[in-house]
DNA sequence: GGGCGATTAGATAACGTTGTCATTACGAAA
DNA sequence: TTTCGTAATGACAACGTTATCTAATCGCCC
């Protein structure tokens, strides 16, 4: 920047105001100045502006999700980004995987570098630990599932009225010996999702199948695993409600192994690509993950401007998919 | 970092000192200042540090991809992460999506936060605009296609060779009239692998049927439709080689709906989420993206310490994986 | 006891930028 | 002609940190 204004013959400071368009400065200066920086391939310094300027937001956010390869977490990381496109903010994102430790640092990672906001999905089963970063300015949005120990803006499904609804559609259809597969409880989507489909259970008048019920599900293989122990027992289910997308994929896999996936009906939460594709089609209950991220970051830049405002949980419906293999009537 | 110097009792750079774990701290002040930034809810400010530090590296990359919630971006950038979690190293991530001017707002945006690197697949016919940043020391490293215009390092995959393999797959099988359907052919990938399939055609002593190569088509629907339209016609194919993963969702579709999935063959590039589960499996040469972009990552790593090094083109191989639509025999 | 090197600590300037205030020039009004 | 307001420009300090240099302290050896 010395060097434009040396160049133009300037001050550093009427470079300064050239580069940020502020007025006040005269149409030849502002040509020459250009022309200097034009000829020098100067690129204003983003950092040290931001290091100087009385609001110190460097236009950037954070994103920490379970795994940035996740088709559910792309999907929101895509509905981010295009909010955080009008903003002129670029996104960080980053993968905690199965190691807890890692929230924290990425955390940590994010705050050196000064973001406005993070936007994330939380792991540990507690977050307190964010009240020591809120403190110093920085804004949490969280989405797909709530926090717990810490009080912030958070953006999630419908997980029990939706698990709920999937559940009911299989009753409806005559089934009773409906299974549950799902995450472990300590996760609130995985739990708020076996809440709905107790619910719907007991509210049809179905007895609870403890023997039906697998939790502590996390991957693809682990579902199919998991639901082929269903299919394989003295009492198999005749319906299975998956409270999650790699759990979906893993039990219509399992399905296909044991050639059942005409016989036993599935529904799924979350859509994922090809389920339509499949024979049969998988009915599932689909969110809608780009709009739950574009919430998020329109919450998230909100509250960068208003950091007092009250809290919210926002809730973003979700919708019965009907492709097939949820309309399976029992006993076949 | 003053406040904390205050009520060390320490001079600012033994707070320094300390927080970069430099040697030559008296293990007493070493307490003393950790205790006081507790204390206070020190964060280190590492865009300041930058500012000062004499080698300016931000320990930060920015990725450029047509789409982040496309699965073979997302796995390429799961693949970056992993090595760049190995170096301290925060990832930016954005799309470009079909919006040309966008990818070089983005290297202008990543560029004024002073990244170490960008990682990007070029979307814009010629990068020869890059050379301006590099002389300003960005490091640029390539995946998927190559640059035109700009000498960089990149990292690929046989594209050539691969789709060469696809299309030989199913001329021995005894098919003649194999279409193809891709890409514009001024996106690398596309053009090489559709010089791949010719090549394997000729030397098959198979003809050229102009009318059975579709390119421009670069969205699941469009290739739903260039496939059906090819499905419809006269003469239609008797296999297909779809020269990428949603054009190969695509013609999945187009097949489905003419009920045509068991007697045209399909074979696909890139392999796709849930290729095993249709009916039948879809086969595909299947690329390694998350290996991608681990290289890549390494690539710029390798080259953000020595710059000057000869760059080089990085050939990853891919592989065919059968699994029953690319064994379809013609004539049924 | 004096000299010396090694170790630890601090004072100061600088990184690239912008906020604040002072200065200049110019025209218009009195 | 003088005064005043306004617009354009610049000088300088400061943002939070680290590089460099100097000073102080210590132990050790002759």
């Amino acid at each position: 920047m010395r060097d434009v204004a040396a160049l133009a013959g300037v001050s550093l400071k009427t470079v300064s105001r050239v580069v940020n368009s502020e007025r006040g400065v005269s149409e030849v200066l502002i040509g020459k100045v250009k022309r200097a920086a034009d000829e020098l391939d100067y690129r204003h310094d983003l950092t040290a502006s931001n290091l100087r300027r009385s609001d110190r937001k460097t236009a950037t956010i954070g994103l920490i999700f379970e795994d940035v390869s996740n088709p559910y977490f792309s999907s929101v990381h895509r509905g981010i980004e295009e909010v955080a496109r009008e903003h002129g903010t670029a996104v960080f994102a980053a993968s905690v995987d199965e190691n807890p430790a890692r929230e924290r640092d990425l955390v940590v990672a994010f705050t050196q570098r000064r973001v406005d906001a993070i936007i994330m999905s939380p792991t540990v089963r507690d977050q307190t630990y964010l009240d020591h970063e809120r403190r110093g300015g920085l804004v949490v949005v969280f989405v797909d599932r709530e926090p717990r120990g810490f009080d912030a803006d958070c953006v999630v499904t419908d997980n029990e009225p939706g698990a709920a609804l999937a559940t009911g559609h299989l009753l409806k259809r005559g089934h009773i010996r409906v299974a549950f597969v799902g995450d472990f409880e300590t996760i609130t989507t995985a739990s708020q999702r076996h809440a709905g489909y107790a619910k719907a259970m007991s509210s049809a008048g179905a007895p609870a199948f403890p023997d039906l019920v697998r939790r502590g599900v996390r991957t693809k293989d682990a579902a199919t695993e998991a639901v082929l122990a269903l299919l394989d027992a003295p009492e198999p289910p005749t319906a299975i409600f998956a409270a999650q997308n790699l759990i979906t994929m893993g039990a219509v896999r399992a399905l296909q192994l044991r050639g059942l996936q005409h016989s036993v009906a599935l529904v799924g939460f979350d859509d994922f690509s090809m389920a339509d594709a499949l024979v049969p089609g998988v009915t599932v209950v689909a969110q809608d993950p780009r709009e739950i991220g574009r919430m998020a970051a329109r919450l998230a830049f909100v509250r960068i401007k208003a950091p007092d405002l009250p809290t919210a949980v926002y809730v973003v419906p979700s919708g019965l998919v009907i492709r097939g293999s949820g309309e399976i009537p029992p006993g076949r």
